[in-house]
DNA sequence: CTTGACCTTCACATTAATGGAAAGGTTTAG
DNA sequence: CTAAACCTTTCCATTAATGTGAAGGTCAAG
């Protein structure tokens, strides 16, 4: 599959498959004549990005818990997972769940005040 | 309390405190010299904007939840809050969450794996 | 009054993620 | 063969969040 195509499949545009390519979160093949080659594997990994850079993470923190992801990893990943770096990940997704229950919490709360009509003291 | 102060108190730069002004989550006073004035109120504030942010959120999407946060509305804040806007970021965090606990729970039995010794096919 | 430590605004630099154009090679349809 | 539609790399632009420095006003201590 060519870029054209895996853009297609996913609706990433070709421009940023090259810069996950650059960045190191996707490894396409190259054909004889330079074109990058995609397997169909590469549709879920390009919609996994995408899942988790709409939910905040950087590309740098995608890149160090990709390999754990269930992801088929290709026989070119020669075991370069740091366990450590993959644990302070860890803690780092489980503090922004924490964080953002409370404030989706909050927010509902709000909300719900507003639609018993009791509202918030609009002090305007 | 000044600028300064307000940094120490919550270890943001002041370079930054101005940012979150100019960009409407943070709402100083000025005293006749000009200076910036922040209440006790805005230390918990401050430290409310960092946790979002660390956990992804934008300085946009701060300021249209903020004032569903608790936070000790000042009088000018006047009911100028979209209830359809903070309806779309609940779900936006209610999907964040969901993403952030699926990729969690993925890393876990990665981490798990290897703890038992079984690890995971090297392919070294 | 002077000095140092604040404060102000303004402007430029940087990194990440993204968009876009330029210049050129490849492939496919006609 | 040629033209359209791909692909390549390179470079420049933008936005968000942040760092930094200049030029100047204010204030408290000596």
């Amino acid at each position: 599959m060519k870029i054209g195509d895996l853009a297609a499949k996913t609706g990433v545009a070709p421009r940023l498959l090259r810069y996950y390519e650059e960045v190191g979160i996707l490894h396409p093949f190259r054909s004889g004549n330079g074109y990058r080659t995609y397997g169909e594997a590469a549709v879920d990994r390009v919609l996994q990005i995408r899942e988790l850079l709409d939910a905040g993470f950087t590309t740098e923190m995608i890149r160090q818990v990709l390999p754990c992801l269930g992801d088929p990893r290709p026989s070119t990943c020669t075991a370069e997972v740091d366990l450590d770096v993959v644990r302070r990940q860890l803690g780092n997704v489980e503090r922004r769940i924490d964080v953002l229950q409370r404030n989706r919490d909050a927010i509902k709360t709000y909300l719900r005040a507003w639609e018993e009509g009791t509202g918030v003291t609009s002090d305007a």
